[in-house]
DNA sequence: TATAAACCCTGTAGCAACTATAGGGTCAAG
DNA sequence: CTTGACCCTATAGTTGCTACAGGGTTTATA
């Protein structure tokens, strides 16, 4: 009863059947079984699998660090001491982008203020440009 | 004196010289004049130009969203509706974006104290997992 | 039963935004 | 006058997909 086609597993998981069929040529994915007709033929265990990749991208764990981590709980008594470390090291990189992110907002927040009603030269993004880089001709 | 090489540029704004040639490539930035040996050299307008584009780019502005920028910020006088909307797509998605990390870091942070001396079976970050795709041959 | 729509297959090329490499030429210092 | 740091072009590689092209299969329905 977990037999599926790679169509409903991807609807499953909201993953494009390319996706799926890229991610086991990146050996990510295990390959499953085939019909006769050389179908796919995945089983709950991919379902859930594929699962955690997806989450796992979503929070930003690049393919590597999901190989990594796969590989770690392929082991299953070992301690978690490497997870921990992929762990906190997302975290850490988290915490920047967070950090960035929120001064990012509030640019934006501002210059949605100064710019309502007004002009281009008093917009805060555009602050620091008047390019035209081929100005004086200034030679030696 | 505010003439520099490509490498200097790269020293002052952080940015790779492969990286400047590829912005000029692909119309970002305008090409500067050159020496007669084809050496490029570069002004202050160019010094800021790239910040500017550094900048947005560590913001999370997409090269075309800066090339929309540049080319509004060319007029001077337009309004800046255009700016503004510019700006607000991307305030949004900017707090989409925040909403998840700050999820990610809730859930590396629990990760990080379930996982304290703790096995990979009981990690969080695994929870899910179990794979083993090729279980049961439960044929048809 | 036919036939069309909806699904599956492989393989390759494209996307963003760089980064790296190969194979050179140039310039400043010792 | 040579060494090393810099510059040049052009092309290929990276990550994580996505989109074809050019087929086969299965399913629903007329």
């Amino acid at each position: 009863m977990g037999n599926m086609t790679i169509g409903r597993l991807g609807r499953e998981t909201s993953t494009k059947v390319e996706t799926i069929r890229y991610y086991e040529k990146i050996g990510l994915l295990p390959e499953p079984r085939r019909t006769a007709a050389n179908y796919r033929v995945y089983t709950d265990a991919h379902l859930n699998l594929l699962g955690f990749i997806r989450r796992a991208r979503e929070l930003g764990f690049s393919i590597d660090d999901i190989r990594d981590l796969l590989r770690l709980a392929a082991h299953g008594e070992a301690p978690c001491d490497d997870i921990d470390r992929i762990a906190a090291q997302h975290l850490e990189t988290t915490e920047k982008k967070i950090a960035l992110l929120m001064q990012l907002r509030r640019e934006l927040r501002d210059t949605l203020e100064s710019c309502k009603g007004g002009r281009v030269a008093e917009c805060k993004v555009i602050v620091a440009l008047s390019p035209e880089p081929r100005g004086g001709q200034t030679g030696a």
